[in-house]
DNA sequence: TACATTAATGCAACTGAGTTGCAAATGTAG
DNA sequence: CTACATTTGCAACTCAGTTGCATTAATGTA
C-alpha cells in the first residue's frame, strides 16, 4: 500500500526512529506516544512505513513485534536477512551487521530468513 | 522442572510426535486433541516435554508456537541452532538439518540463535 | 481560497494465543 | 490401600494486535 499522505502521525513516528539505530517494539512506541497517537494508528503507520521500505520489522523471542530503520531496503526489495540481537538481560534489541550465510536447501526455494540471536549485550556483559 | 509422573496426557501428546518429524503448532495440537485434553493441559505438557529435552519449540512468522521432536537435545543441553523452514504457501513447518554458522559478534556473548527460513516447500514448488 | 474527494485517524469493541488460580482428580511412594 | 503431592480441567483473565465505523484532515482541482 504505502504512504499516500504526509500526515502528523507519520512525522511523529518517523521522528522516533530518526536518531536511533536500535530497534523499538510496537508496544514501546504505543506507550511512548500515548498522548500523541492512538495505538491503532501506531500499528497502521508502522505497517505502512514497512511497506515503503523505511522500516523493517521482526518478532522477538516472545513473539512481539519490533521495528528498526532500514538501511539498504527499498519498497521493492527488503534485505531482511540481517540478524537481530536481543539481550537476555536487558531486553534491548538491535540490528547486527554481520552476514549470515543461509545455504541452499534441496527441493526448496528460500525466500526470506529471519535470524534472532540471543545473548548478552555489551552493557550487560560486565 | 521436567516430567514427574507418566500421565495419560503425556502419553497422548507423545503419541502425536511419535510418527512425525514435522513440527506441529500448539494450536493445531489443541484442536486435534480437543476431545481428549484441555488446552491448558496441552500447553503445560508441551512445556514440560520441552524442559525434558523431548521436544523443542520455536515461533513461526506469526509469533505462534510450534513444537518438534528433538533429535540431539537432552534436558541439560538444547541444540536449538538448527533452522526451521516454514512454507509460505501451505504453512507447513519442519526442522532442516543444514548447519548455519553464526559468527562471533564483537563485545557480545551469543547464547542462542533462532533461525526461521521462509519459502516454498517441496510439495508447493511445482 | 474554497471545495470535494478520499485517505487517515480515534474509539470501542473484538480476536485469539497463551496464562493463572483454584478445586477436583489422579499417579505413585510407602 | 492410603496419603499426599502432582496433574488436570475449568473459567476467567491477559495482552498484543485487529476490525468496523463514524469523524477528521490531507490533497488535487477550480
Amino acid at each position: 500500500m504505502g504512504i499516500i499522505r504526509k500526515t502528523r502521525s507519520i512525522k511523529v513516528l518517523l521522528a522516533e526512529f530518526y536518531n536511533s539505530r536500535d530497534a523499538v517494539s510496537a508496544i514501546e512506541l504505543i506507550k511512548r506516544l500515548d498522548s500523541k497517537l492512538n495505538k491503532t494508528t501506531v500499528y497502521r503507520v508502522l505497517d505502512k512505513l514497512e511497506d515503503d521500505g523505511v522500516l523493517h520489522s521482526f518478532l522477538d523471542k516472545n513473539g512481539i513485534k519490533w521495528y528498526a530503520k532500514c538501511n539498504a531496503c527499498t519498497n521493492s526489495k527488503h534485505f531482511d536477512a540481517h540478524p537481530h540481537f536481543q539481550c537476555l538481560s536487558c531486553g534491548k534489541v538491535d540490528c547486527v551487521t554481520i552476514d549470515v550465510h543461509i545455504p541452499k536447501i534441496p527441493n526448496r526455494e528460500v525466500m526470506v530468513s529471519q535470524i534472532l540471536i540471543q545473548g548478552k549485550c555489551e552493557s550487560c556483559l560486565s
